[in-house]
DNA sequence: AACTTGAGTTCCATTTTTTGGAACACTTTC
DNA sequence: GAAAGTGTTCCAAAAAATGGAACTCAAGTT
């Protein structure tokens, strides 16, 4: 197994509550034998891939690493439209937007834009997340042909709530509707009391995929709210997808009994 | 030598010029040869270091990277909590602002915020730039002696315009200057035609040094409001400093001549 | 249709790293 | 000052990386 595994599997240790590790913590995380850990941390901070906190045993990312992080917004340049559109709406409503990627069968958000309300969700960047059980996770998986999302499920769903697709079939019904309606809705899902709306666009120039999403508490938002913001959202993914002539692109489509409050 | 280093210096070719990288970029960029290159970013990609431009022959980096490059942030909350001020004084007086850190005599663009004005000052986020000729570095500069700042510069100074320092003593007065006022200022210096304050500040726990910077056309800023963002900036590093009990912070000290417009 | 060029991949014996157990050092804590 | 916790160094065995050359594949070009 090569070294560069080892130095991977150490840069997914960093989550949203662990930003910085030890020779200690990759022990225990990655089971390997304490030599290892202490050479693996060292050589990955002379190649720069890491530094040392002040000149305490604790390590954490790089400059090198936030650079190189940086630069995938851009050659993703649809993750850079997106995130774009996001930041305007979630200055525009104060609450927080975000825009994911999904990976398999999970979603991550990639950046993030705290809402500016006292009651405001808070999401955790870089943490995954099961796609099937998100309103981010599902706009994304509408994009994919039934047959594909079973294939991403060979073993069915766990719902990690009461309120998530509690089967595939369920999981497909929603995707329908999404596809219908052009949006994916979460309440309740991941977290309790927050709501979250989703629009998913692609770039078929370079086969990535992006969802972007407005989260908010259900207490907090008016139903008319609530439709401002999908609006908001839907015309900006549409604009984006027909600047990357996204084919799969399901454009808004409120249906009579939602427009009319 | 290690894969380890080769993977990291993959990863330097990326710039904001360069968002991917192909078998051949890699054999004329660092020499090596074809079988390796070939060999090291698909091993890369397995990692989830990398990942290919849709089913191109073209890798950029993974999202595995942006992740951990948004931890570095949280890790460094100095870096965080800079970028907050920065980002509202920039907001609020619509000029571009960045926070930058130093790496030897390097100083590299860490986040970055857009300016809204049409005429408006582009920073490129992680390339580096000559310290000692930019108001980032000079700031982050102030806060070393004299001796540190002669030994960062063995064989002196290879100024990069007329309005640089040109020599080490020149430097140093200028340093002097910054930490007497508690601001450090360029004009002309890397980019022509461009106006950049900014101030330093530390974290002693850490260890951690960043430059709050804002960066505008010279032309459009009436002298009023030069002071007013030397302030804004002044004041939010001086919280910082506070919040940090950064001992080595020079607070804002405007000399009668300039606070009377 | 055959030829050339450019880009990327695979093969293989040789060289170089990596591995992990154990001994060693250094700090805290009791 | 012993004990526990944490990190470093050493070594021979095992595994991975190297680089030259042969190979594949796709686009042009004659």
């Amino acid at each position: 197994m090569s070294i560069l595994s080892a130095a991977a599997d150490v840069l997914r240790c960093f989550s949203s509550t662990r930003h910085d590790v030890t020779v200690t913590d990759l022990v225990t995380l990655l089971g390997m034998p304490k030599s290892n850990a202490s050479r693996l941390l060292r050589a990955m901070r002379d190649e720069g891939l890491l530094e040392t906190v002040g000149d305490s045993k604790r390590y954490r990312p790089a400059v090198l690493l936030c650079r190189v992080g940086q630069f995938y917004r851009f050659a993703a340049s649809l993750v850079d439209r997106s995130d774009a559109v996001v930041r305007r709406i979630s200055d525009a409503v104060g609450h927080t937007g975000y825009i994911s990627v999904r990976r398999g069968a999970e979603v991550m958000g990639v950046t993030a834009h705290s809402g500016r309300h006292a009651l405001r969700v808070v999401t955790t960047i870089g943490d995954g997340l099961p796609a099937f059980a998100s309103s981010t996770g599902r706009a994304l998986l509408a994009r994919l042909s039934d047959d594909e999302v079973r294939a991403l499920y060979p073993n069915g769903l766990v719902p990690p709530s009461v309120t998530a697709p509690q089967h595939i079939d369920d999981l497909l019904a929603r995707l329908a509707l999404t596809r219908r309606e052009g949006y994916a809705e979460s309440d309740d899902e991941a977290v309790r009391g927050v709501h979250a709306v989703s629009v998913a666009v692609g770039d078929p120039e370079t086969g990535d995929e992006v969802a972007l999403c407005i989260s908010f508490p259900a207490a907090i938002v008016e139903p008319a709210e609530r439709l401002a913001i999908i609006r908001s959202l839907g015309e900006g993914a549409a604009e984006i997808a027909a600047l990357t002539q996204d084919k799969r692109f399901y454009p808004l489509n409120l249906s009579i009994a939602e427009t009319a409050p």
